[in-house]
DNA sequence: CCCGCATAGACATATTATGTCCCACTTACC
DNA sequence: GGTAAGTGGGACATAATATGTCTATGCGGG
């Protein structure tokens, strides 16, 4: 069932920002009192006129007091203050978490969804969900989406909705068929994601491990090379990122390679690169398509990846990932990220 | 302790406007789907344009589908309505019975604080601050304003505070003296408010039964003469209103006065007027200052009266009152008054 | 085949939020 | 006692947003 505040946070998605801001205002005031606006502003990082507004504002509720020597609490402010820090907790949480943990990787921004996907499978709907919520807010238009493959990004494609598709999108996989079971192949995915938004895509099937020649050979195909151009021109890149031992395992790697895997103490993996927790990569998977030295090209890059058990594999792509990266993840993964 | 909603209710007043019409929404094209704008425009009272934004961002959310046949909700949306039936019961309760008191009473608007000031003293207070607010909201620059006596309006008087000051504000009591014990008299209310908002105020003692000789001879007095030059162009009246029997028992009243309200089955009081329940006039304490026909002309008139038991006095009153009256009352007296 | 209802686009205008500057005042410290 | 730093608040241009109004175009039932 939902509560009252998961209600709210899809009915009125922006009353959580106001609310935090606010709380972060009574917050403060009642710490620095008494305080002027100025000062108060910079602690905020808030600009000085929207600042003046808030506390209009609060003014007129009677939650503050403004003096000559500056703003404090009023009776009722204290009163109030003492009751939503309690709520806060809850309720801005995530809010809190996605703020901390896109300054802590480094990274665009943090979505964060409620659960772990490890316990609760539905959690990864919501993932989907969250993703192609954001997907939404950022193409306009004509766009080319790059998308790697994993039932993480299978979970997205079932959550687009034709609602997309006056905007006339192109899904392309990001490199060359890696082997997995069909259903979670990037070919498959950019598939159903074109069927849910009745949109078009293109499909890559390449060997795995490709030789010198058969590369040159392979690259000459009129065929192939228009959807390496496409990958290469996307304005979107949608990846998910996985366990280096899992990955390893679920695909055809030769023993060789898993050995030197797990020598290296890769932990992550994500496009079949392999990295360990130090965010270097380890190991490639030869292919063609998307490399990882691309990604700083493009303008949208969407990382999907949810469960406590991902956050070390997380945490060392995003050494690695560029700065512009979105990442859409869930609690569990996210407070392991911020613990640790 | 505070709940979620009355935090919110403080800290986002708006968002409980909000989130009633974008219930209502999802309610009506529930009801309806699949329904164009145009119809559930007219349905729901709000513009096309209006709508047409709410429902972009209903779309937005993936609570609603829109096709060319008309718009209809998504399983989302369904979902989410079932859990809002539920909370906007409690939620929106009150809003939903300001809307219904003001119709019903013919007024301009209600306002309604929660709980039932019968049963709980500190409701009274919650009275005196929506009814402070309420004036803030509705005065800019000078004004005066004109008062009447009662234990209601002592707490108004109470809640008022000097942040007001800047607005200069002249406070006189509405009528002659009305016989009741001095900390509930209009001329101490006045001082009182005036006391807590920085600003001046007026006093008018006169006898309350006053002859005709003896009229005529105080409305002479310049001084008297200038109060109630004042008391004519105020641009806001506060008042209360009181069960007929208590009032009239409280004042020195005459036996014969007495037995002569008794039996003209008063119900309600109000500036010295009494009234049965069709909202005659039965009985008035003959005095200068305000009388009732001089409401009409005035900007703002706000009643205030809050307790179940006070709902027939309210009911009997607002038969009589102008149509721009606003009445501040609480949730024991709203309840009554809709039911009966 | 047309009429009525549907969505969606376009654009002017009203309203609100925000950025920017300035002023007068209080306070605290030298 | 005077000065500097900090205070709230006023004023105004501009940006962003919401709203009103009109029009184009497509779809389905009579």
């Amino acid at each position: 069932m939902y509560s009252l505040i998961d209600i709210q946070k899809r009915l009125l998605p922006d009353m959580l920002t106001v609310m935090q801001k606010r709380y972060g205002i009574l917050h403060y005031i009642g710490l620095m009192e008494p305080v002027g606006r100025r000062s108060l502003a910079v602690s905020l990082g808030l600009t000085e006129r929207v600042l003046r507004s808030e506390v209009e504002f609060l003014k007129d509720q009677n939650l503050i007091r403004i003096s000559s020597t500056g703003m404090s609490l009023s009776s009722d402010g204290k009163e109030l203050l003492g009751a939503l820090e309690g709520i806060m907790r809850d309720i801005s949480g995530i809010a809190v978490m996605e703020q901390e943990l896109s300054r802590k990787l480094g990274i665009r921004k943090a979505i964060i969804v409620s659960g772990n996907s490890d316990e609760s499978p539905w959690v990864k709907q919501e993932l989907g969900r969250a993703t192609a919520m954001c997907m939404k807010s950022r193409l306009k238009g004509k766009n080319i989406i790059a998308v790697t493959g994993g039932s993480t990004m299978a979970a997205v494609a079932e959550m687009l909705t034709p609602d997309l598709a006056e905007r006339d999108w192109l899904f392309v996989p990001a490199r060359g068929g890696i082997g997995e079971d069909v259903k979670n192949q990037a070919n498959t995915i950019c598939s159903k994601m074109a069927d849910h938004t009745d949109s078009r895509h293109r499909v890559l099937y390449v060997p795995d491990q490709v030789s010198r020649e058969m590369y040159e050979s392979i690259i000459k195909e009129p065929n192939i090379k228009e959807v390496i151009t496409q990958i290469k021109s996307a304005s979107m890149v949608l990846h998910g990122i996985g366990d280096a031992i899992t990955m390893a395992e679920r695909r055809k790697t030769s023993e060789e390679d898993l050995v030197k895997i797990k020598q290296a103490k890769a932990v992550g993996e994500s496009f079949g690169y392999y990295f360990n927790e130090g965010g270097e990569v380890v190991h490639k998977v030869q292919t063609i398509g998307l490399q990882l030295d691309d990604l700083s090209q493009i303008e949208h890059v969407i990382a999907v990846a949810g469960g406590s058990t991902k956050a070390k594999a997380i945490a060392a792509y995003m050494k690695r990932a560029p700065s512009t990266t979105i990442l859409v993840t869930d609690e569990g993964a996210a407070k392991q990220l911020i613990k640790g």
